[in-house]
DNA sequence: GATGAATGAGAATTCATTCAT
DNA sequence: AATGAATGAATTCTCATTCAT
């Protein structure tokens, strides 16, 4: 209290929440409908104040960037308790695909992004970051997936690699044509290029 | 009637050119770098002339979205001469791939328009046509691989559709992150997705 | 006529018309007042039209600024027909004098560029070309009076500066204080100024 | 009494602090970079609380004009110690003119309030209060040495409104090129000047 | 007295589109 | 068909000032 005596805002919440703000407008007005006018609007505070928090819009799609991979990351670190082999590789699979309104918006999201990450190093880092991140878990469930089923297996990387070319296409897929693709035929589509590297899922028994 | 028929023409390649020139601004600068400004100065017309080829700037991306179709679809057209089979599909793929920096650009140019369907339901449709097209192309190529190698493996639209995310992926890698993946690793990627669906590939051998 | 099919307009006659509805803001308003939407509707022309024109704002300052030193020169040139001597010098040292309306005015814009040219190297610039000019011309007409009294007096190089240096004084204290001084004080300072580099003036007599 | 006092004495001590940090902002950025912002940040205190000791911005300018003229009359006097006749009037002369860093950071400052006053009759009132206190102490002077040296020489005001002019000329001139315009070469313009109302200045001899 | 959050107006610049010639 | 001038809206960013704590 004594420290500040100022209006008690907790400035890194504040932050947070116009990066949320800024992740609700690009899912309902796409990357190029995101201006900071609207971003404002959204999280309900002036256009203006915007500077208090962000030095420029990029900074603000940079943090919003982040905001989008940590959630992922969490809800799927959430829902690994207690699994382990196969079942994990599958289940962190599953959690990362695009299987309801949710993850559809995080896709278009996260397509939005990529375009925009052509020209601009910055978010490209940040994606690239968060890309390596993503592989090196999908290694270590990998790892464990083998040793579950005793497979001399492929390069755990090349496996991660291909796994997340396979997402990031069906999250393409499903960023532009929502209805056109269900779960199922995601699951499908998944469990077949595991099967390919000598998994047995869950769905195939 | 020939001087009419001669100005629809001059009319339909000034379109072309036009188109082209779009696709040309994108690879160079990006599609927020393609004002109708900088397209007109790459086709070298003058800027109001656009309005008398296109009803809109969407309606240039639309045709310059068109043509960058239809020249990957001819390039993998023209190099499946003679070939059948397995060699045929792979053949199919590896022309897929952006190995060169030609392939690299056509990514960008690509992953730039994805994120534009977003909110574009014209383009979104358009893509959604191409889609449609490469993997039924696809499908015959499996069926004829499936074929020559004996296998009742798996439905050929989902080997069509895996393939396809795979090879998504990849080009959104390449476009975001030009060096840091090598044309070999996209082969292994690829010839190991092929080989999870029984296909014994070149490469393998 | 066959050359251009378009709208009849002189580039760069409406680039000095512009220019010159900068400087009539700059004198009415000052340089903070010279936004290019209020220099635009001086102009009696669009807001967005001026990027036709002027590829920033600092462009359209520089032009104003060539425009006011322009005028000034071709006035002074204008009075020197038929003279020589300390005549000319005297005549070219009123004309630069700013004893009228249209005088103050003008050295109000010069005191808005001098502050302006502070943090601008390309204005600082333009204001040094102008005023080696102006030194320059200064020095001719000073050894023309020199030759005519047959004084073997000082330097002319030193005798511009430190007339150039006395007008700026006092175009600076007629721009901040107008009705302070009047044109009589301004010739009896320059006169002395003269007078003391031994030059018998007309007034003196 | 004695708390009220010093909280009034510590009012004006914090004024003055704040005044000094808009001129160190305006000598390292120009008036233009002297937002209200960075003179508390240079002043080390929070923004918000400028308000509690200006009741505007343009009130903070006036102070910061008021103390830098202050600073030049105290440097002036300082130096007048035991001087008398011309040694006094040029010791003055010398002082005044921008020979080193401080100097010409100081005409900068100068400069920048010369235009900003035109458009703002408190700053240019506030120049005027001090154009008058300086010229009458020049007239002093000159009369001074006008007695020394047994001249029956003319006006002290027409001399010192003269010597006032070619300073500030000179000072224009420093500030907007710094490096153009040597301490050798003010001194000689000055001399030469005070040489032109007959005083034999030290430099002379 | 002091803090820093908040406001809202206004700045330059960009751009798709329209229009007179 | 063709030109390039013209429009007006929109964008990001800045900033003096006000306000709740």
């Amino acid at each position: 209290m004594l420290t500040s005596m100022s209006k008690i805002v907790n400035h890194s919440a504040r932050r947070l929440e116009i990066a949320d703000a800024c992740l609700a407008v690009v899912s309902r007005a796409g990357l190029s409908g995101a201006t900071t006018r609207e971003i404002a609007k959204e999280a309900g505070v002036s256009h203006g104040i915007i500077a208090h928090y962000f030095n420029s819009k990029n900074d603000i799609l940079r943090a919003a960037l982040q905001r989008s991979y940590q959630q992922l990351a969490e809800r799927i670190d959430a829902n690994l308790n207690g699994l382990s082999g196969t079942a994990a590789l599958q289940q962190a699979i599953h959690d990362a695909l695009p299987i309801d309104e949710e993850g559809r918006i995080g896709e278009q999201i996260e397509l939005a992004f990529w375009a925009y990450g052509l020209g601009n190093a910055e978010l490209a880092e940040e994606r690239w970051r968060s890309y390596t991140e993503w592989r090196r878990a999908l290694e270590i469930l990998i790892r464990g997936a083998q040793a579950q089923e005793h497979l001399e297996g492929p390069d755990p990387t090349l496996v991660a690699e291909t796994i997340i070319c396979t997402l990031d296409g069906l999250g393409a897929q499903v960023a532009l044509y929502p209805d056109r693709i269900t779960p199922e035929r995601m699951f499908a589509i998944m469990d077949a290029t595991l099967a390919g590297f000598g998994f047995v899922t869950a769905t195939d028994i």
